[in-house]
RNA sequence: GGGCCGUUAGCUCAGUUCGGUAGAGCAGCUGACUUUUAAUCAGUUGGUCACCGGUUCAAAUCCGGUACGGCCCA
């Protein structure tokens, strides 16, 4: 039984409280790592450290012992990988080493000695002194099978970071690729700042909002399912070009690709249009990816994923004709459309109107094709409430979205800076929400206020973090790149 | 929300077909071992078979339900 381990382990902490040693130490000095040691030494001969007599101090989690009895062999984790540590008696003293004998697989210890190459030449630190520092309780997971439970994965996400490199990995190339992407906006003299996500209203996305309560003010307030009005009110500020890399909560289903929290990039840039924003992209992602792989080419899922520029560009209308072997005609006539969209059971309104019913059969015959990064444009003007309108074609909104994949992974558009227009837009959201569509937009008129003072064209752009990660970490869940994804609350658990 | 699948020792898994004393490896414990690396060798402890109910002389196994998780669909 779990108890009977936890019991012994407390027992041997125990024994050693006896002896009068400290039980939770915390003047350990640390000067080396793993890493550092690998790399200076690596490449020595056996020869060349013998004799030096510098000795180096590491601590990290012990994850391997192997006992000869008066001798043993550790491994020792830290933040920068393993390293094995040679312990014999006649290394540390009668005393210690009988002291060594209460460790366990999974205590934090520290170890100082000099390095040294075994027979089977691994570089190996020989101590002179090992200390117990913080004392393992609970037994790890197994050394060689790991932690495959994906439940415990996600719900005690510290023991799959002990035992799994690869879900460490993805997390340190997370934080990576999110510092690439600050240091890609920080070049482009884009300044980053935080916005609000508690909103008095949900506004900047068509999505369920959570809501929640503020006591003292004694008003609701919506969790943000978008940053985007504030962002856009800072440039109407001045601040011509600024992101925000933050969270928003969207009150949907989960999925491998949806989790109700997600971390988003949101920029704008003022005196740009949406087609400058695809070179920007273009650029971005090729930033990212050459500082993870050294190359445009990466395989996601089995596919190979090329973001060389330019990537391809095209209409949903024209995605439709050729993904979706739609005739042309049909996509004029909105009564054709939707009886085509019924015939093949894709979920529509007979009241739809016709841009709507084109973006039901984009999702249903052409998103999963969209492999190779493509810039699709030409959305619809009455499912673009935020966009400009395109000069020429007052239908078609001055936006792309980006696929990779099959799946979105950026959202972008010339903003709308004509209050007047964006009242009017606002107000045909309404009326679908009257109509029964709970994610069309609200009505904001302190966001109209705003733009009657004056916004600057404006380009901006979202991307989502997550499927970014996901993509450049090959993970076929956004749980997998998401350190504590929701999950069901199940008793006992804090998460 | 629907369909399918899963839940057995701390971890990784057999055992479910066809009901008949609950198993292995690792970890743990005892002993041997001062260059091993999934160390080795000998011995050994450890179980609410997710939970609730039913069928049966007898249920991890069959039936019904619940919880949680996974995949697919909406």
């Amino acid at each position: 039984m779990e108890d009977e381990l936890v019991r012994i382990r407390r027992e041997k902490l125990q024994a050693l409280a006896g002896e009068g040693i400290e039980s939770y130490p915390n003047d350990a000095k640390v000067t080396d790592t793993a890493e550092t040691l690998h790399r200076r030494f690596d490449e020595k001969t056996p020869e060349e450290l013998a004799g030096t007599g510098e000795t180096f101090d590491l601590a990290g989690r012990l994850m391997a012992l192997r006992n000869f009895g008066k001798a043993s062999f550790l491994n020792l984790q830290d933040r920068t990988g393993k390293i094995q540590v040679y312990v014999k008696k006649d290394g540390i003293g009668e005393e210690s080493f009988a002291r060594f004998q209460k460790f366990d697989i999974g205590d934090i210890v520290s170890v100082s000695g000099p390095v040294f190459k075994t027979r089977t030449g691994e570089l190996t630190v020989e101590a002179k002194h090992v200390r117990l520092l913080s004392k393992a309780l609970r037994p790890l997971p197994e050394k060689w099978h790991g932690l495959t439970d994906v439940e415990i994965r996600y719900r005690q996400r510290h023991l799959d970071l002990i035992v799994n490199p690869g879900s460490r990995e993805v997390f340190l190339k997370r934080s990576r690729i999110i510092r690439m992407i600050r240091e890609f906006m920080n070049e482009r003299d884009f300044l980053e700042v935080e916005t609000p996500m508690m909103h008095p209203l949900a506004g900047g996305a068509m999505a369920k909002p959570f809501k929640t309560h503020h006591n003292t003010l004694g008003m609701d307030l919506y969790l943000r399912i978008a940053p985007e009005l504030y962002l856009k009110r800072l440039v109407v500020g001045g601040l011509e070009r600024v992101y925000e890399i933050n969270r928003n909560f969207r009150n949907e289903g989960i999925s491998t690709f949806h989790n109700p929290e997600f971390t988003m990039i949101e920029f704008y840039m003022a005196y740009a249009t949406f087609e400058d924003l695809m070179v920007i992209t273009e650029e971005l992602l090729n930033h990212v990816a050459s500082d993870l792989f050294g190359s445009s080419r990466f395989t996601y899922q089995g596919t190979e994923i090329d973001l060389t520029p330019p990537w391809k560009r095209i209409s949903v209308r024209d995605a439709v004709i050729e993904y979706g072997n739609v005739d042309p005609a049909i996509l004029e006539d909105r009564e054709r459309l939707y009886r085509f969209a019924e015939e093949r059971g894709m979920e529509v309104k007979e009241s739809d109107p016709l841009g709507k019913l084109l973006m039901t059969v984009f999702e249903e015959t052409v998103e999963e094709k969209l492999l190779q990064p493509t810039f699709v444009t030409g959305y619809p003007i009455e499912v673009s409430p935020l966009s400009r309108r395109n000069s020429k074609e007052p239908d078609v909104a001055d936006r792309f979205e980006l696929y990779i994949h099959g799946r979105e992974i950026a959202n972008a558009f010339s903003e709308l800076n004509d209050p007047a227009d964006q009242r009017e837009r606002f107000l045909q959201q309404l009326r679908e929400r009257e109509a029964g569509d709970e994610e069309a937009h609200a009505m904001d008129e302190d966001y109209i206020t705003a733009l009657e003072y004056g916004m600057p064209p404006t380009a901006g752009e979202g991307i989502g973090i997550d499927r970014l990660v996901m993509l450049f970490t090959d993970s076929p869940s956004i749980r997998d790149v998401i350190l504590y994804p929701q999950l069901r609350a199940k008793e006992g658990t804090t998460p």
